[in-house]
DNA sequence: ACTTCATCTATTGGATACACTTTTATATCA
DNA sequence: TGATATAAAAGTGTATCCAATAGATGAAGT
């Protein structure tokens, strides 16, 4: 089978600029693939010391890879806190899904100015493969080449830089997905993927663009639904507050 | 004086969710500052135990530091080999400012809908030092408050992490304008700055967008030459090159 | 029973120690 | 003199150790 680098979601350099070297890098992409596929839901605890017997690497290295996966917003680190899965705030999710607009429909005229007969093949084994994990039921698989099908569209740039933050940006939205989102929501709806090659491959600039632009806004509107309450942990204060709202109606 | 945030390069946030305590947090902008001021060369070395020593710290703390700003790719970390002083190839530089040209005007529409008069006052004294700074011939700081105009106005969006990375990305045009611009280049002719705050003031988003548009390009074309030649290490491969040539043409 | 305070444990932050790699310096030979 | 091999030096990669902090457990007092 023909190489697949395009359909990974991450740098996958590799030499990445970051020093890391090949037992960094598999750590860094168990986790990465872990929390992006969530195995590992929002919110869920990191501690270093169970990772590092889990690799069976000091927790040096460890200590590394979680600051990697800090800095692309995948997990939250907190002061003497450890490190936990992120968990992205309503706002930040509207954040990421206007940042994919811009930065999506923006790239679209140097995708198109580049995009080769071959490149457009490539593409299209990437949404079958997404086809046939959602015909088999398996989601994860599913959104994650949904994922990795928006990066490689953009990759035709050329833009290594662009394709970063994009690649930053659709890992995150996976987290989004995670956390708001109903199972279905994200797998059912977006076999369009299809639709996209052609219009790219008619050289339809403004209509990739419009195109774009719509899908995203349909897969936003799918998934922020409501602002969640927070946490468990606020279990008290809520029920003070209905004992208060009770007294006020007395 | 009133609070000037809004003028640090840089996220400034207090918890930035990357875990960083003040002591690392001064040492990353002390060496951010550097770089990005041109204090340091690109390809300067970054031996860890001389940042260790200069900040009274063990070298943990200083890969912490080199390792964030390796991410924002600031410096180039190799395995085995260390940091230095990072030196954008001239695809880079086109990449950024592609990316650059994407973003900012991408972002237009938002920050014009988000553009109150207090902010706009902000970005007016952000300029007014900038041209003090010009003034006075301190192209250090005039190029730095340049590149803090640009970001405080995609800041008016509201969007933290499209900021992020307009933040790398005007960083990292400070390099590759150390790297290919002449001094001169970069600091005299841009005092535009006045002109778009009252475009955008005026709520002409498709004026705000092309000015953005054609002062990206300008600075662009100011800036990136020629390609270089690769430094004198390949002086070996050159000549024999050349001895390769001959023996052909004979 | 509920709150408050103290102690104890688990976990992280940072420094040190040592192994390994790269680079530089030196010596040997053509 | 110039090239190559060897040895010393410098610098990085990783593990381990100790200190500091947060969270948990339990006791005392209201």
């Amino acid at each position: 089978m023909g190489k697949r680098a395009s359909a990974e979601l991450g740098t996958g350099r590799a030499d990445d600029g970051l020093g890391g070297n090949g037992r960094d890098e598999t750590i860094y992409r168990n986790l990465f693939v872990a929390i992006v596929e969530n195995h590992l839901a929002p919110g869920t605890k990191l501690p270093e010391d169970t990772l590092a017997e889990t690799y069976g690497v000091s927790r040096t290295s460890i200590r590394k890879v979680l600051q990697r996966l800090a800095h692309e917003r995948l997990v939250d680190v907190r002061l003497n806190r450890g490190a936990s899965v992120a968990q992205p705030s309503v706002g930040e999710a509207r954040d990421i899904f206007s940042a994919r607009r811009i930065i999506e429909c923006g790239a679209i005229p140097q995708v198109i100015a580049k995009a080769t007969p071959a490149a457009l093949e490539e593409l299209r084994e990437l949404v079958s493969r997404e086809h046939a994990a959602q015909d088999r039921g398996d989601w994860r698989e599913s959104i994650y080449l949904s994922g990795a099908f928006h990066v490689a569209l953009i990759r035709l740039s050329g833009n290594e830089t662009l394709t970063d933050f994009l690649t930053q940006l659709v890992s995150r939205s996976s987290l989004v997905i995670a956390t708001y989102g109903s199972p279905q929501t994200a797998s059912c709806r977006h076999s369009e993927h299809d639709d996209v090659i052609g219009i790219i491959a008619a050289g339809d600039v403004d209509g990739a663009a419009r195109w774009m632009d719509r899908h995203l806004r349909d897969v936003e509107r799918s998934v922020v639904l409501v602002e969640e309450e927070p946490v468990a942990a606020d279990l008290k204060k809520i029920l003070e507050e209905v004992a208060q709202r009770r007294t006020k109606l007395r």
